[in-house]
DNA sequence: AAAAAAATTGCAATCGGTTGCAACTTTTTT
DNA sequence: AAAAAAGTTGCAACCGATTGCAATTTTTTT
């Protein structure tokens, strides 16, 4: 097996007749080349076949064309989602992408930047590990002007872009629904405060409680990492309490543990949504399986996943900046059934 | 804000006074130069923040250290597992992944294979669309001698490896299963047969069949691209059936099928597993959600990924070969639910 | 038609490791 | 002690694209 040699551009040179500069030059339609001479490059390379050699233009050009990703975890049908929309919009401008997974440990986060670092990826993108404190691991990148751009789980910098829906407003709107339904004992399931994603869900969920002049208790909030098996925990300590003191509806912040807290609860002969409602958050697949089925908010990871990547190429190509466009606030959308619906008049 | 300057083996070879070659051989442990210097190399690029440039070394040796991944979609439960794992193994070992989806067509999966190509990935990791009907477009691959491993949805070819579970054994014990319970006629729904993983869950269930004496009938194979669409569209078949010519067994080839066939059949009053049995393929969350729960066969994405990039890299380091290692088959699991289980024995 | 400006093109150095080959040391063999 | 073998190290070319600067050609201006 003879392997054929990769054409370079000093064979479309030779075949041209003319310099590798200006083959190099007229490939990537440096208008300082003559028009007619381009097109004859661009013939030439077409007939020629070929393809230029990233690591040598890396190594000249200081760029990589790859872009780091960092994620809590892959396994999630969110967060695969987000990476298909990466990957769409990363291959459509001639990126890709190089992935890690924190395994929702900051530890694991510090040591995956170090290694992003090192690969020299042309910027960032970054979902926050569960327990991350601040972005001290991420300094080396501002220092060297890496532009990075947060999604979801997202960090207040000055200097980068933050893709988000509004947490807020989406929670909000859920409590209200749950109060409209008739429900007083709101228990909301949260997860690490540190995540703006959880934290200003609990906001939203306050706010919707004072302005519906319902008390706020610190013991009707339940903070966990919202794994499965948080959720039967939740509907443990939920079956633990007495009749009087037990929720009359769980607001969740993920579908998971809504949903497993759920199943639990059934098993243990609690109705629902009669005893009580439940609302997640999004739209997991499993919202429309369960029974009754989970009201949830729904917004797109594949969206969210193009818009980064978007957002962060127009930085690179010089388009736009994330320096100046701060934050991006995608669509999110309540989803009501029967899961909440104690007032069957739908 | 001064960028600074990047750390290369020259000036580790001007700190230590020795040349450029020496500490290139040295930083990568060529047992040629004596071990003393080595510590001292290896001393001083800890000591200056030595990072190796991968283009310079890509460009000279001709190795990117990248591997291409072909799937057909990154949004599901499954492919996600497969990703972490892969991901997980090409990080320890220094190697990253390009990853392209084909959306299911073997025409955006022909093109993908150039564009993996034209990256000058390493190796290749692929499992095909739904459609693909031979790997023409993988040959520019086997020409230049690009180890192809494929992983699930395999093709039989002489000088690649294949990681697949025992198809044929999973669908034969699920089959068995389902005919234990007293059941007779088992529908299949099942995937296009160009993919071994739906021809040989076929032959499974054929063979279940023919061993207990029961006919096999075209009539109960319905044949779909086993979407939640799918799903549904297979219980308003069965619906649309006379009494007499239902199934008593549904067998699936995925689990999202089974689960939205289940649901549109509860839906129109037919009883899960009294008036027609559930087995499904995959464990995905889904299947512990439905009720009842899914029967399945569960087997590990994440350790799939996990060896085929190992044994991809194992290939590449030389430590053995994709040419003679053919086929890997990894342990899968029927899952026993109550989806199943006419005699509520257990 | 000469001078100035604009448009094109090419030379040669550069990015940072890698490697064949030669040269020089040290150790082992005879 | 001379010869052979083994162990170390370095020179210099190379991988293929990029770019500052100079040179050449063409067009425009006077």
């Amino acid at each position: 097996m003879v392997p054929e040699k990769e054409i370079t551009i000093y064979d479309i040179a030779k075949h041209l007749n003319i310099s590798a500069t200006t083959v190099s030059r007229g490939l990537r339609d440096n208008p300082v080349i003559n028009k007619f001479t381009r097109k004859k490059i661009a013939e030439a390379a077409k007939e020629l076949g070929y393809h230029t050699n990233n690591f040598a233009s890396s190594l000249r050009s200081k760029k990589t064309h790859t872009l780091g990703v960092m994620v809590p975890r892959l396994n999630s049908y969110f967060m695969a989602s987000v990476m298909s929309g990466m990957e769409d919009a990363a291959n459509a401008q001639g990126y890709h992408l190089i992935i890690n997974q924190s395994q929702e440990k900051a530890t694991k986060e510090a040591a995956n930047a170090q290694i992003l670092f090192n690969k020299r990826v042309d910027g960032l993108l970054v979902s926050l590990s569960y327990d991350t404190e601040n972005i001290d691991h991420l300094s080396s990148f501002f220092r060297k002007g890496v532009p990075v751009v947060f999604f979801d789980r997202v960090f207040p910098h000055k200097d980068s872009t933050s893709i988000i829906i509004d947490n807020f407003r989406a929670a909000y709107e859920v409590t209200k629904h749950l109060i409209d339904e008739g429900c007083s004992r709101i228990m909301l399931l949260g997860g690490n405060m540190l995540r703006n994603v959880y934290s200003e869900r609990l906001s939203g969920y306050k706010k919707a409680l004072k302005d519906h002049k319902i008390p706020f208790s610190e013991r009707l909030v339940y903070i966990s990492d919202l794994s499965e098996a948080d959720g039967t925990k939740a509907a443990e300590h939920i079956l633990k309490l007495k009749t009087k003191d037990r929720p009359d509806a769980v607001f969740s912040s993920n579908d998971t543990a809504a949903v497993h807290c759920m199943i639990h609860l059934k098993a243990n002969g609690i109705t629902i949504p009669d005893d009580i409602a439940f609302a997640g958050f999004n739209n997991d697949p499993i919202s429309k399986i369960v029974e009754p089925n989970l009201t949830t908010v729904n917004y797109s990871g594949y969206t969210m996943g193009e818009i980064a990547v978007t957002s962060l190429i127009n930085h690179l190509a010089g388009h736009s900046s994330v320096k100046t466009t701060n934050t991006i606030v995608l669509r999110s959308d309540l989803i009501i059934r029967a899961s909440s619906l104690k007032n069957k008049t739908l």
